[in-house]
DNA sequence: CTGAAAGCGCTTACAG
DNA sequence: CTGAAAGCGCTTACAG
């Protein structure tokens, strides 16, 4: 590997001299500058970060904790991340959840962003984020103990969705899913305001994966009671629990409506093209990108920075039939 | 940050004693090791990997490069891999291709792989990648000049599937996707091994996403002379082109047999759980992981490794109707 | 078994 | 405008 001091030896001038034409020092002369650019360029030298890193104490490199890469939404957002980050001159590494935190404090990032979907273990995990001494934030929480964050109002998206059915006539609206706090409580909480009732067996359990709302379909008992229109947990659980819709025999939406949360692009695809609700991705990638280079700069924040999810009209729900 | 040096100092020890410690050299006495290590826990010490880096030259990161994140495919590889590479003691990182080789040559991992799969600029980036000079190999191509590679071998994985149709009785069999030469070159030899007709007709245009395997078979003009079975590139377009085969009408497999190429778990949620071709992902993941590790250590290789890819029977195939 | 010292490849006041 | 020197936080022969 040639180093800096190759590159002084070979250009005829200290290797500090080096360092500050390589690092676009000012009081370099253009021409001193030129012949080291030079040289360095034929020799194809390349600087060693971790040395640069070491001297310096940053790194330019952020880290993304994730919990995991097989919900499409998580990789989704990853790359969207990734492009605003670089775009703000920042390296990104993608780390999965199991050690995430413990390898940043080994990496020493400049900073870190945890993505709090739906951790297993969430309150070791912001127990662990918040003694990790620099700059970090959790994204897409509902709220987070001793550190900034950006929340998702999803009460607010529920709330969108069931006001949409109801405008459409629906009066008994399902949920499918129950593994998260907020959202069913969002749910709960948009029956009450929009003067509908709540009936325990119109929340079907399911957790996160697409079988999980293909089987709380197929599980359901249907009825006269029930539901006319539901919506999902998630991505992966709307679309299982179409297909289970489907294979029943029930059109979506002649028979069933259904709203999807989380606004991928290929939820378009389903076999019906799915009505959303959730926050824009490309937002949510922007304000974190932001938020985080704040961050690291020490700026003022207004944390937390609170996105609202948007209802996203597709084919998936019509007028109840009475 | 606490240093070796503030741990030195509060343990009465030299900070070599310390680094020493805790790196479990032999020649500590198990006394002063505890008693280092006692500090060290006490005041959360954080080795700073980068100095050690620094020192060792060995980063113990291992660089992963990808065409993108969106292809399901990626995402699930990524994952299994990172386990992989974690049970042998390293850390992944992942970069999206357009500046991956360039990350990596300045951030000095220890190693790193290139997932070749459908590159835009493949060219471009087997020159870059084979000037790196240290450790890695490219994943998942067909051949590689200048790099040791992992093959995977497509056409016997094309022939598998078209002997696989043909023994259902099926002697029109089409091919999704024109975008990967190997892939389209393994199914005209398969024909010919099988002894069955070429017919330029039943290639049809699509390159590797969901909606051009879609309106491949939308734009498809069916006739008495049309296949009874198709094969598809990839994961996305076999998807799209199931469902544009049930929009028209078709039943599958009882009017036609589909055959999809690359075996993730979802393959089995599409409206028909499909059969596929494709190497085992598990397997990819464990040799890329051994091929990595035995290439930092610069140990004999057999490369290239080949990796046969496996049918996997669901329910997209049924015997051809006369 | 322990410690002093050199070195990894940079950056950055500071002196000239 | 340029260079000598100290320092970033470690590891590792080497001496004792």
């Amino acid at each position: 590997m040639i180093t800096i001091k190759d590159i002084a030896k070979l250009a005829g001038v200290s290797y500090s001299t080096v360092s500050k034409a390589l690092n676009d020092d000012p009081a370099i002369k253009p021409a001193t500058k030129q012949k080291v650019l030079a040289v360095a360029e034929k020799h194809q030298y390349r600087k060693n970060m971790l040395a640069r890193q070491l001297s310096t104490g940053r790194s330019n490199i952020i880290g993304f904790v994730l919990d995991e890469l097989s919900n499409p939404l998580f990789s989704n957002i990853s790359g969207r991340l990734h492009t605003e980050l670089k775009k703000r001159g920042y390296q990104m590494i993608l780390v999965v959840a199991d050690d995430g935190v413990d390898v940043f404090s080994q990496l020493r990032v400049d900073g870190c962003i945890l993505w709090d979907y739906a951790l297993d273990n969430r309150e070791m995990f912001w127990k662990k984020f918040a003694t990790l001494n620099m700059p970090c934030f959790v994204l897409g929480t509902d709220e987070a103990p001793n550190s900034p964050y950006i929340k998702i109002d999803r009460k607010e998206g529920l709330f969108k969705a069931v006001e949409h059915l109801k405008s459409l006539g629906h009066s008994r609206i399902g949920f499918i899913g129950n593994s998260q706090h907020v959202k069913l409580e969002g749910y709960r909480e948009a029956l009450q305001r929009t003067g509908l009732a709540f009936n325990e067996d119109h929340v079907l359990p399911a957790h996160s994966s697409w079988e999980d709302g293909y089987f709380a379909i197929r599980n359901h008992a249907f009825g006269a009671d029930s539901p006319t229109a539901f919506i999902g947990l998630n991505n992966l659980v709307t679309r299982g629990a179409l297909r289970a819709l489907l294979e029943a025999g029930y059109s979506v939406p002649r028979d069933i409506s259904l709203i999807g949360y989380d606004d991928l692009p290929d939820m378009q695809y389903a076999e019906v093209a799915l009505t959303t609700i959730g926050p824009s991705l490309d937002e949510l990638a922007v304000q974190a990108a932001e938020l985080i280079v704040s961050l690291i700069r020490d700026e003022q924040v207004d944390v937390p920075v609170v996105i609202q999810p948007k209802l996203n009209l597709r084919n998936s729900t019509a007028m109840c039939r009475q």
